[in-house]
DNA sequence: TCTCTAATTGCAAGTCTATTGCAATTACCA
DNA sequence: TGGTAATTGCAATAGACTTGCAATTAGAGA
């Protein structure tokens, strides 16, 4: 875990606990975004006793700051997290039959983002980009 | 309203009722996609009375025979649906301080789908793209 | 090390969006 | 003009997420 998540945390007027030690642990070593519910079985799988509630005020922290990235997907009805620090911007791709989420380490967006600044006069803070349809195996 | 709305309803087994009719008319007439409660505020405000209920699973039929897309923003927590029929696939952006939504009509990412299936196997059906920002009154 | 305060946490309850069960109503076709 | 399947309303339920509050804990300063 890097030293400056300690740092970021601090500089927000949070601390680096025990509990928040455990969330960001378990997402690290998690190759997909991982939702609220989730975070909070393998948790306990692994021994961590941390209320459901407290995942849930620790991962807003944690995205607060920038840690950690929250991904919405279409009609999964519910926010995934994956560590965001010292990650490059991604997006995404899920396949409709078995659920898969895949990375991909691309973002193709910085000239049409210019382009829609100049067209519509908006400041554009953010965008979101997912793709879904069938995996290799579910074809 | 066009002929084929009720013919695609038709061959789903589905009737195009007075209720259908009147939350086809609401999308018809409005600019930016609306929420369930948003759309049943202006059914009322018509003086068309129907459930909440009603006017979700009306949403649902529309959607799933493509009449309607279902648009999800990012952090809104409630889906959104605008007509689909007869109009070009497109994407919106939001402003983060007022909420209003606007069109972009135009969808940068034939090219890139093309080498995701390349690279991943996937096979794409599917993808939400949203932009989020400072609309020119609220910058 | 001790103390004090603010941050953190757990538990219970609440909120909000969306869905489901079921009986009553309605549309449509034979 | 029935008969039947689709549609609708109302009540209850589900599921994700949030909030209130009291108890606990971290850690800065004495
Ligand atoms: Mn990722
Ligand atoms: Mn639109
Ligand atoms: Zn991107
Ligand atoms: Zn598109």
């Amino acid at each position: 875990m890097h030293s400056t998540i300690n740092e970021d945390l601090r500089a927000a007027g949070h601390r680096l606990t025990r509990t928040r030690r455990a969330v960001l642990d378990v997402l690290e070593r998690t190759k997909y975004p991982l939702s609220a519910s989730e975070l909070y079985q393998r948790l306990q799988r692994n021994k961590v006793s941390i209320d459901l509630v407290t995942v849930y005020r620790t991962l807003t922290v944690l995205r607060d700051i920038g840690l950690v990235a929250q991904i919405e997907l279409h009609q999964e009805g519910q926010a995934r997290f994956e560590i965001q620090h010292g990650r490059e911007h991604h997006h995404h791709i899920r396949c409709q039959t078995c659920g898969k989420i895949a990375d991909l380490l691309l973002c193709p967006l910085k000239k049409i983002t210019a382009f829609i600044e100049k067209e519509t006069k908006f400041i554009v803070n953010e965008h979101t980009l997912e793709f879904s349809g069938l995996c290799p195996k579910c074809q």
